[in-house]
DNA sequence: ATCGTTTTCGCAAACGTTTCCGATAGTGTT
DNA sequence: AACACTATCGGAAACGTTTGCGAAAACGAT
């Protein structure tokens, strides 16, 4: 027979339900319930725990807020014991649990950055230049890969927010088209900071690349250099960077007057088998092109490789201009011109306006950086009637 | 006269001292202890706070636990209430608060990743492969750069133990000698995956490359195409991949009877102007080599354009190899022969040794895994004397 | 000794969850 | 009815910090 906790009488004990998994008692003379007790949780499986403040506090005699205040130099504590404590503290490999800092303090100290690959040198260049700001002002970062997906993007904005991040920078998949995912955190208070593909349906803060200038530059150099039939390889014209891009190109054609001609503006997927193919209608034509501007820098070098398996030099027979990721390009024969997107100051610039928001708070108002790519001139169109012919490679 | 808070009586109010900038009483009748009011905080100054379970419970009109059931998919609750739990939490726009969810379980379901560099392609590739195994299995990746700085590492180390990741993952920088702070997640149960640049000092689980076998089989592969005075470009003595490297490639001559010559073995500071010179003094040689294995990626690219800048041919005159890096690898032209190491199989073995440790929790034993790099053949070393010449590049 | 002041410290309430446990009301079953 | 059982729900204690506020002790000056 059952005794009951209590009184220990068993007799007027009786059943009163199973709950759970385990059976259920009730003693009348007590009026009180109570169930089997449950088997003793087997003292090796639970995890080694970390040190606490309680821990460090016991240990030393003294309150929990008094090993705080030790801890984060406050004022109101005598030399000797927070010498004490620190000492303790430093025995017991006493580490804050910045989850439960985060949750007094309503704040983590942590950004969250989402990019499409972190593989892609653009993006890799871009987040060191958000940590490297971030870590000077004490953020740490948290960074998300879409891998191009929308779903993935939105799952990975809903993760950050669930982790609570002070802020948060995002760089949009080629996919997203709907963007309420980023409303929502600005909803909340979280700011937000747009980059290089940014989102005009949100009232954020955003850093842009100057595309249309970056294009119409590096097109004015070809035509320095004495080209005459300038070819775009644009790429899909649902893409904002594609549009603007082929829009500086045509503006400086325009502004040099030269024809502008559609046979020499080709959109494609930016893939190399779709450029090889562009190539060969382009040299079928009677009269080819003499410069061709890639506005994909793989496509650029699709054409070097394309152009030299058919015995074409470069430059001289066909000049080739390419846009973005420097590196690579100056690692090739012959090196490729192109326009340095500056990669590293869109991070930097991006984490600042983050840190202006935070500290302006309400009466921040979002404004919209502009980053000027540079030209940086190669041996890929120096065609050597320009003036800038004597240039460096 | 001040008026005492609880008998309102100003005659036996006392000063009693000045604390924290305010005045303080004392009730001599009461003997109570009051101070002066504190200015109300300003109300537009406070954040504005997400939804909480409490707001959610509140509105619906039932107890915090019943809408963390709810909420959690839970068996003990009605499916009405769940119903109406679900939709107030929607209205709310509710995230649940991630902080409170890990102070409570003890688990954040975050790995931590310590990476010399992102902006290295083996580094972020690496990445990416811990990314899609770690994401798999439901875990989010925090990704900290040590920038090559010990210094960095130490305290991306602490800030991830702060922030009680469940696991961390480590590629050691450059400088790093000591390794007490990794031995210091490990005593705290916090599993340890060293991968690439290990440490053996931490009885940790390991994912490392097979250098030694990479080096000897492009060396052979050499060797096959008629190549007989093989040159070395390897990096510093102190470093463990380079000494690997050159073990691999001393392996592969003496198997196949080649002699071994001091002067074809040069160690550098992996910088551009120090290749250029050691070719220079390969080059000035009496019987110069045919071939230069160069174990770091960069240098591999220095040694083709300050070739072809001498004129000489590559790979007729001159064949080369590289070690890693094979998508830069397959962009030049020609395209440099090297040792695919896999970096994406590397991170993801790293994320699943992780999980395993998880899994197993006390009874894992720490293994190291080794991942064996891929012989890549292209046109730098073909010579075209041996039977792999037909191979397609 | 009295009283104002300063220094130092403890108590307890948050922060937002989860979960154990007990308490009901209802539902069948003898 | 009496009893056994199920389905729901609420209360409260954690998790590890920070911090406001009160209390006690020490100190100095009347």
């Amino acid at each position: 027979m059952i005794k009951c906790v209590k009184c220990s009488l068993p007799d007027e004990v009786m059943k009163a339900g199973f709950v759970r998994g385990r059976q259920r008692y009730y003693c009348k003379s007590c009026e009180y319930h109570f169930t089997q007790e449950r088997p003793a949780p087997n003292p090796a499986e639970r995890r080694r725990r970390q040190a606490t403040i309680a821990d460090v506090a016991k240990q030393v005699g003294v309150a929990l807020s008094t090993v705080s205040r030790a801890l984060n130099g406050h004022s109101d504590i005598s030399a000797t014991t927070r010498q004490a404590i620190l000492e303790v503290a430093r025995q017991l490999d006493y580490q804050p649990n910045l989850l439960a800092q985060s949750l007094k303090s309503r704040a983590t100290s942590t950004i969250g950055v989402v990019i499409p690959d972190i593989e892609r040198p653009f993006f890799a260049t871009a987040v060191s230049g958000i940590q490297q700001i971030a870590t000077e002002a004490g953020y740490r970062v948290m960074i998300c890969q879409s891998k191009e997906s929308y779903q993935a993007e939105v799952s990975n904005v809903q993760a950050l927010i669930a982790s609570r991040v002070d802020g948060l920078l995002i760089c949009h998949s080629r996919e997203t088209e709907n963007f309420d995912h980023v409303k929502d955190p600005a909803r909340r208070g979280i700011p937000v900071v747009h980059f290089d593909r940014v989102c005009n349906e949100v009232n954020s803060a955003k850093v842009i690349l100057d595309d249309r200038l970056g294009a119409y530059n590096v097109t004015e150099h070809l035509i320095e250099q004495g080209c005459r039939r300038i070819a775009i390889l644009a790429g899909p014209p649902s893409l904002l960077i594609s549009r603007q891009r082929q829009a500086g190109y045509l503006s400086a054609l325009r502004r040099h007057g030269l024809p502008i001609e559609d046979a020499l503006q080709v959109h494609i997927d930016f893939r190399t088998a779709s450029a090889e193919a562009c190539l060969d209608t382009w040299l079928a034509m009677p009269e080819p092109p003499d410069a061709i501007f890639a506005i994909n820098y793989t496509n650029a070098f699709d054409l070097l490789l394309a152009l030299k398996k058919r015995g074409l030099r470069v430059p001289e027979d066909m000049a080739i201009v390419g846009f973005g990721d420097e590196f690579l390009a100056s690692l090739i024969e012959p090196g490729l011109t192109t326009v340095d997107l500056h990669p590293y100051r869109i991070g930097q610039q991006a984490a600042s306006l983050f840190l202006e928001q935070m500290a302006q708070k309400e009466n921040f108002v979002p404004r919209t950086c502009v980053i000027a790519g540079d030209l940086i001139i190669r041996q890929s169109s120096l065609k050597g009637h320009g003036h800038l012919a004597a240039w460096p490679a």
